[in-house]
DNA sequence: TGCCAGGCCCTCTTTAGGGCCTT
């Protein structure tokens, strides 16, 4: 895959019956948007019938009902779906650990592939927004000051949110560090380094864009 | 019906423990 700008990728968001698809949950909806160049260009959400009927703490949860969920399709036909969408893409997720479990068993189970890499916006917000109170969606959203889109805990609110945060954070990389161009794979390296050295490496890559422009000059 | 995980990150750390995040 060639080189991808940081504000054109997927955000996606899963909700699901629980925490953990080696134990048996699943996921009950899909929700992703595509962003090009910092715009929402495409959204994809569905509802999935995961085989079985979802606890009373997912419905209070998520709003997502046994009721909702009874004329679904079952969960490989939209994962089959969701595939072609994500094609071809890097995504970005909060908390992303989480979405790529379930995203790589559900997939498995569409027997479909994905090759793509992804990246945690959680991790990165603990770089680029260190001064927030915490870093759950609900709280970044709040102090990034972006829109609120719908209800939290649905997976396309969820993710067109996640954008936002995302988009919001790449713009403080261009404005506060001076790097006009951001790459995924910087804001990749950026969320596995220490607070200290993440700094520090976005200071670099501003230097790096002046080098650069010297040569150019 | 009720339960389960896992990776990151900080510190009173590294021969560890516990909070944060996601549903």
């Amino acid at each position: 895959m060639q080189k991808t700008l940081a504000d054109s990728v997927i955000v996606l968001d899963f909700e699901t019956t629980g925490l953990s698809p080696q134990y048996g949950d699943r996921a009950i909806e899909i929700g992703a948007v595509r962003l090009e160049q910092g715009r929402i260009v495409d959204r994809f959400q569905k509802l999935m019938n995961p085989g079985f009927r979802i606890s009373r703490f997912i419905e209070e949860y998520t709003g997502i009902t046994n009721e909702m969920l009874r004329r679904e399709p079952p969960c490989e036909e939209v994962m089959a779906e969701f595939a072609g969408f994500i094609e071809g893409h890097h995504y970005v997720a909060h908390n992303a650990s989480f979405d790529r479990r379930f995203l790589e068993a559900e997939l498995k189970r569409a027997k479909r592939t994905y090759t793509g890499e992804c990246c945690c916006s959680l991790l990165v917000s603990r770089r680029i927004y260190q001064d927030a109170p915490n870093h759950r969606l609900q709280t970044l959203v709040a102090h990034a000051g972006v829109a609120r889109t719908g209800s939290f805990h649905r997976a396309l609110a969820d993710a067109e949110m996640t954008a936002y945060v995302w988009q919001s954070m790449i713009e403080r990389v261009r404005s506060q560090y001076g790097v006009p161009v951001v790459f995924f794979d910087q804001m990749r390296e950026l969320s596995k380094l220490s607070k200290l050295y993440a700094h520090r490496y976005l200071s670099s890559l501003a230097e790096s864009h002046e080098r650069g422009q010297e040569r150019q000059d």
